[in-house]
DNA sequence: GTTTCTATTATTGTCAACAATACCATTGAT
DNA sequence: ATCAATGGTATTGTTGACAATAATAGAAAC
């Protein structure tokens, strides 16, 4: 029954820590889903210390939320606050524009062209459906909001709200959407980026961004 | 040497928790200070194991940064940190603004004019010092993110961001700047929600905290 | 047959002891 | 006198056991 061997990391609370929480994100431990320390901790091959220590840092990072003496559960997002989630993405995103531009090199905005194209191939080769789907539309943004230059915008994003819209999409399984639409503001952005125009840059990502949510309205609004 | 008495919370670790956060934010364990778990599980009267957890819980909430086998310090800001963090918040409080333009009633602004009312006294009371120092500047910006209905980002501004801006306050001990500058700019943001004029709300919100990093800037650079 | 109460079980919360690692000071050598 | 090595001490990491609470199943009453 004990099924993944840990990493070695330095302490154990650490190493289940990360897998408990890459278990999350790829919907192995689905949303809303009761966490059972005694079967974790033999699944683990740990004891219950450091796998409480683990989950009460879940709790901080606000993936799982635990109750007095009812254990924890996965979180669970509605529509709503998947929607809350997107209008913080758009903000801090249009940011993350803004600041890459007045820093980025022409190498950075090869990167990211480089990573365009590739993803174009995908999507010729999957007929359209792949390119949000495989996750791939993630990699622009991650190396966008890298550019910024801000670390702890970084870590906001890519450590707490991408995981959390993750989240949302696996518990909705919800098929990706408009991706040639996707892959061309994609283009017009880096663009922007390339004139160092921040607030043409900034203008984009948010329009982009707000399209994604407005195509998830739609969705659960048929 | 045990000092406080807990206020009967279900659990340990979840009181604990709360406990040593309001240390940290006062300035009691100051930023970059280590953490001991023998004298702190005296101090609170309890065993490793709750503590434990409360502090991994707190590394979740980047309230402490802990490395293997070296133990826990209270995380510490410099100042190009806290300039990160406060383009975050011109961006998200921008965004909060925006959003409370669009739902807030006449009741929300009469509640937002009598605080303002309310800290202008203090403000003559103590010969304008006490605005921004006594935090009761925050009260405003706790409202109006409070009233624009998205809760992550109530969550993610006054449970996140706002603690780690006043451990750099504690940490630099600060003094307040500009307080009658900034009440006027408050009064021109609550215009502007009266006329739910969500544009201009975000940005007059914008342009104020633009201000105050302006000055932090200036602040460290003579 | 349904409901309520009780007893059993499982799970969570807490603790104290043990193991392992890092920190520190003293000692010895060059 | 400076530096390296070594031993002791303090702190962290981990475990298993115990206590307390909640969940569950079964029996008795209506």
């Amino acid at each position: 029954m004990d099924s993944q061997v840990q990493p070695k990391s330095s302490t154990l609370a650490d190493s289940v820590f990360e897998q408990i929480r890459t278990a999350i994100i790829r919907g192995e431990l689905p949303p809303g889903s009761k966490i059972n320390e005694p079967q974790l901790s033999k699944q683990y091959g740990i004891s219950r210390g450091p796998l409480r220590e683990a989950i009460r840092r879940l709790e901080g990072c606000k993936l799982v939320e635990v109750k007095p003496n009812a254990g924890a559960k996965v979180v669970s997002l509605n529509s709503e606050q998947a929607l809350e989630i997107y209008a913080i993405r758009e903000s801090l995103e249009g940011l993350a524009c803004r600041l890459a531009a007045s820093q980025v090199t022409a190498a950075d905005c090869a990167r990211l062209r480089a990573l365009l194209v590739n993803h174009e191939q995908q999507i010729q080769s999957e007929h359209g459906r792949m390119y949000y789907q495989k996750e791939g539309d993630l990699d622009f943004h991650y190396l966008i909001v890298q550019l910024s230059g801000n670390t702890h915008l970084f870590n906001l994003l890519c450590d707490e709200l991408y995981h959390l819209l993750r989240l949302y999409r696996v518990q909705t399984s919800r098929q990706p959407s408009r991706p040639r639409q996707a892959f061309k503001e994609h283009h017009q952005i880096v663009d922007a980026l390339e004139r160092a125009d921040g607030e043409l840059a900034e203008l984009l990502m948010k329009r982009h961004i707000s399209s994604a949510r407005e195509s998830l309205i739609n969705k659960f609004n048929q």
